[in-house]
DNA sequence: TTGCGATCCCTTTTT
DNA sequence: GGGATCGCAA
């Protein structure tokens, strides 16, 4: 420990940040105590008075900071090459911990050597629970882990019962073992063999309950209805505590949404199906209701560890508070929990998915006694790249300040490179990466491709880049929306499967229905529907009685029940016995592509165009499922599959029927962001949240612009823009050696040419810090040209004024996304004028919103009511 | 019932 | 520019 220097310990309760917000966190905090007393732990005063007694106060605690330092010649070679906070934070076991960690800090190290070292204090491995959000990130975890224990001469491999696990499979997990305690409780009709729907299912579902209730989809798409339901789950608000908050709000939006979540919730459960964010909410109701399932999960895991806490939401962290109980001490005393929870404020990038800030700001006020340890030293980036992250987070004003340092001097300064338009962008940024290649720093490593990463704000921009580095020839993985579990065609055979497994899975069963097509058309679906409504059964039972169904036609019984047959054959008839059932999951899978006529009808498309690459990836992907689904099953492990520890009185499922569901639920819960692969060779282009966690030696970062960066939705919502400031932050940081931001001064969007305006994130980064380039006014002519070509409005209607390009201003003008009385200049009518839509009639233009391509009219109909039009789209004519 | 083409509407970010 | 939906023809 050469360094004297010491940076842990930032003392005292955190600055109060709003104090409405403060004050509604505590009143949920405190009647969530009320609600449930037994679960009350001794409150500050004793937990504070256990702390400061600063000693085990139970027999097989593991010795406390300090006392037992270099006793055991183990924790050496675990702590050796730490600074002092680091390895401050590794010892720390006992009581609530926050690690402050910095970006680039070390975070991940400091994770693993405290698992390992807690490991090493002789704590079994079984009453470890490491959390975080991506399979990738608990995959890397427990790698790491391994390694370090096998370093050690220790037993290599993964210490049996050691859980590393994202919140959504260990919530998966506790629902399907416990979900038989449950039964016959009111309002719970989970049972084990649940569903696990995406957001394509949800919205499927969705879109149906929207219709169903009478709506249209147009006037109320789904996605924001779910939206709003989601966020209603993070909060635990169940459909009645939201339909009581819309009453009280009196916000017709938000009592249809109320009407809506309700309906979906009941159908949810009807097609015994569960949603991401159900998983959470669910198992905090199983864990304060059950108390046998409590008792079994605090009994078990005495150390319980957060990876990227900062984006918790609220159902998460009462989650936690769930799982971390204090033990009581051999004096009657509840000790307080040992809980660990690592992250980073300015990190904190998913607020509009409920993420709740105020859970790592007040984290030391919801647990007494808490120790906190800041990791402030920067072991990845070079000394400009962090000036330019400081200076840019700097102008956040809800923030715990710290500074981000380094000891390693020298390094490139960040470019910022002004562009004309995004294929000059594309251009710049090509030209850029090639640059570095052909002529490495000196005393840097020589770059390779997969050294270098092109971060965005929307997935859409990646286009651009991506034709730029094809066009190029430069080998390039685009980290984006369609993980393989999520393709069409992997979706469909999953969809048969889940349906075997669940058949009341709806949802499944009417995706496949008729897919490939086998002349189940929608007429018939509607006619088995209606019976089944009558009938209040399943549609998959008013399938089975098809003959009864009012309506059909012989031909459609019969391609009913030749549907049915093949259920049947690949289940048993649902016994999954007998002769003819598949024997192992792989077989199964094989079987359902092939009698399914799935395997056939992809084959046949992709013969049918050969030039299409995507189609005859299909085939492949499919052929692709059997071999996941063979690899699943070896690893799979009956003993240790949650759902085979029966807790109820249940009979065990078949075998096969249990290997699948576990397969389904660990095929259900892989996301985009675990199939990152940073070792290809290749440069890897993503989104800016993707990039969270991650580094790479060069990092290009375009379209900051105001509007992307930080994006229009943001702007307008409260501290939106200093959450895209750190989403800002997050990329810069990932950048190990070279940095470059790139804007682009016109940028096509949904086909037509836009000026731009810089972000003003650019006029935040510390000029004599970086190098500016301005080239925007390169190939301008040539675009002038073009944009001169197309529309037919005039230039001028397309040109809003340009604020102060490189301004001062830009933070002080107003967005013209407010309302206005006046027409805006480039407005083809006056307020007032009288027009004409195709579809609703005549109307008079009460107001306009926005400006540019998103320039909109409020226009009051005289048949339809008022509706707001993006004037671009809406070819209104104006009548005298 | 199926499949294709015209047409409408729109663009965050993801477990 | 593109994805989803709808209507129409076979």
């Amino acid at each position: 420990m050469p360094d004297a220097r010491l940076e842990s310990r930032l003392g005292g309760l955190p600055g109060r940040s709003s104090a409405t917000e403060t004050g509604t966190k505590w009143a949920a905090i405190s009647a969530f105590w009320r609600e449930y007393p037994h679960l009350m732990r001794k409150r500050a005063l004793d937990a504070l008075e256990a702390m400061s007694s600063a000693r085990p106060l139970r027999e097989d605690a593991p010795a406390r900071a300090g006392e037992s330092l270099g006793s055991a010649r183990a924790h050496d070679s675990l702590l050796a090459d730490l600074t002092d906070a680091q390895r401050e934070a590794v010892i720390t076991t006992e009581g609530p911990l926050l690690i402050l960690a910095a970006a680039g800090s070390g975070k991940t190290r400091v994770i693993t050597r405290r698992i390992a070292y807690l490991l090493a204090q002789g704590v079994p491995a079984w009453q470890i629970l490491a959390l975080t959000f991506t399979n990738k990130a608990a995959g890397e975890m427990r790698q790491r882990v391994e390694q370090l224990l096998g370093e050690d001469g220790g037993d290599a491999g993964a210490p049996r019962g050691l859980t590393i696990s994202t919140f959504h499979a260990l919530c998966a997990r506790l629902l399907r073992r416990f979900a038989p305690l449950m039964e016959g409780r009111p309002g719970w009709s989970l049972r084990a063999d649940y569903s696990i729907y995406d957001s394509d299912d949800q919205q499927s579902l969705m879109k149906r309950v929207i219709s169903e209730a009478g709506l249209q989809t147009s006037n109320w798409p789904p996605r924001t209805i779910l939206a709003g339901v989601s966020a209603a789950k993070n909060r635990l608000q169940g459909p009645s505590d939201f339909a009581e908050m819309a009453k009280q709000s009196g916000d017709f939006f938000a009592r249809t949404t109320a009407r809506l979540y309700e309906s979906y919730e009941k159908a949810l459960r009807q097609a015994n199906a569960v949603d991401f964010d159900d998983l959470m909410l669910l198992t905090v109701r199983l864990l304060r209701d059950s108390e046998e399932a409590r008792r079994q999960v605090q009994e078990r895991w005495r150390y319980l560890m957060i990876d990227e806490y900062q984006d918790t939401n609220h159902a998460q962290f009462v989650l936690s508070t769930l799982l971390s109980v204090g033990a009581v001490a051999p004096d009657g005393r509840t000790l307080p929990p040992n809980i660990c929870v690592v992250g980073d404020p300015d990190q904190s990038i998913y607020g509009w998915r409920g993420a709740d800030i105020s859970n790592i700001l007040e984290f030391e006020a919801q647990y007494p006694g808490t120790k906190v340890i800041a990791l402030g030293q920067n072991f990845r980036s070079t000394a400009p790249i962090l000036a330019a992250a400081g200076a840019l987070i700097r102008h956040n004003k809800r923030r715990k300040h710290k500074d981000l340092f380094t000891k390693r001097p020298g390094g490139a300064k960040p470019h910022v490179i002004l562009c004309a338009d995004e294929h000059h962008e594309a251009d710049v940024v090509l030209g850029w990466l090639k640059g570095l290649i052909a002529a490495p720093s000196e005393g840097e490593p020589p770059p390779t491709w997969k050294d270098m990463a092109v971060f965005y704000r929307n997935n859409f921009l990646s286009r651009v880049v991506e034709d730029a580095l094809r066009r190029a020839g430069i080998p390039y993985i685009v980290a984006r929306g369609t993980a393989f579990y999520q393709r069409e065609e992997v979706k469909d055979a999953l969809a048969y499967l889940r349906l075997i497994a669940n058949p009341a899975d709806e949802v499944s069963l009417r995706r496949i229905i008729n897919k490939p097509a086998r002349k189940i058309g929608n007429s018939t679906i509607a006619r088995i529907e209606n019976f089944a409504a009558a009938e209040r059964i399943t549609l998959l039972e008013a399938m089975r009685q098809v003959e009864r169904a009012p309506g059909l036609t012989t031909a459609a019984g019969s391609a009913v029940r030749r549907f049915l047959s093949l259920i049947d054959a690949w289940t048993g008839g649902g016994s999954f016995l007998g002769q003819g059932v598949p024997e192992s999951l792989a077989d199964l899978v094989g079987r359902v592509l092939a009698e399914s006529g799935l395997e056939a009808h992809y084959k046949r498309t992709s013969e049918i165009s050969p030039g299409d690459e995507e189609g005859s990836d299909k085939y492949a992907n499919l052929r692709e499922l059997v071999s996941s689904a063979r690899d699943f099953e070896e690893e799979y492990d009956a003993a240790a599959d949650p759902a085979q520890e029966r807790v109820g009185a249940d009979a065990a499922p078949p075998p096969l029927l249990a290997m699948l569901r576990a397969y389904l639920e660990s095929v259900s819960l892989v996301a985009d962001a675990d199939t990152i692969d940073p070792a290809a060779g290749a440069v890897t282009l993503m989104t800016l949240h993707a990039a969270k966690g991650l580094e790479f030696g060069a990092v290009a970062i375009v379209g900051l612009e105001e509007g992307l960066l930080p994006g229009q939705r943001a702007m307008e919502a409260q501290d939106g823009v200093e959450e895209e400031r750190r989403l800002c932050f997050v990329g810069i940081t990932r950048a190990m050696r070279h940095l470059l931001i790139t804007s682009a001064a016109r940028r096509t969007s949904r086909g037509l040419i836009e000026r731009t305006i810089p972000s003003r994130f650019l006029d935040e980064l510390p000029k004599e810090q970086i190098e500016v380039v301005d080239r925007s006014e390169e190939f301008g002519e040539a675009h002038d040209e073009l944009e001169a070509s197309g529309w037919g409005r005039s230039a001028a209607d397309r040109r809003p004024a340009r604020r102060a390009s490189n301004g001062s201003a830009s933070s002080g003008g107003s967005t013209a996304a407010r309302s206005t009385g006046k027409a805006p200049a480039e407005a083809p009518f006056p307020v007032g004028a009288k027009v004409r839509h195709p579809q609703f009639g005549v109307g008079t233009v009460a107001s306009f919103q926005g400006r540019g391509v998103n320039l909109r009219a409020v226009i009051e109909f005289r048949d339809v009511g008022t509706k707001t039009l993006v004037l671009q789209y809406a070819r209104l004519q104006q009548v005298e």
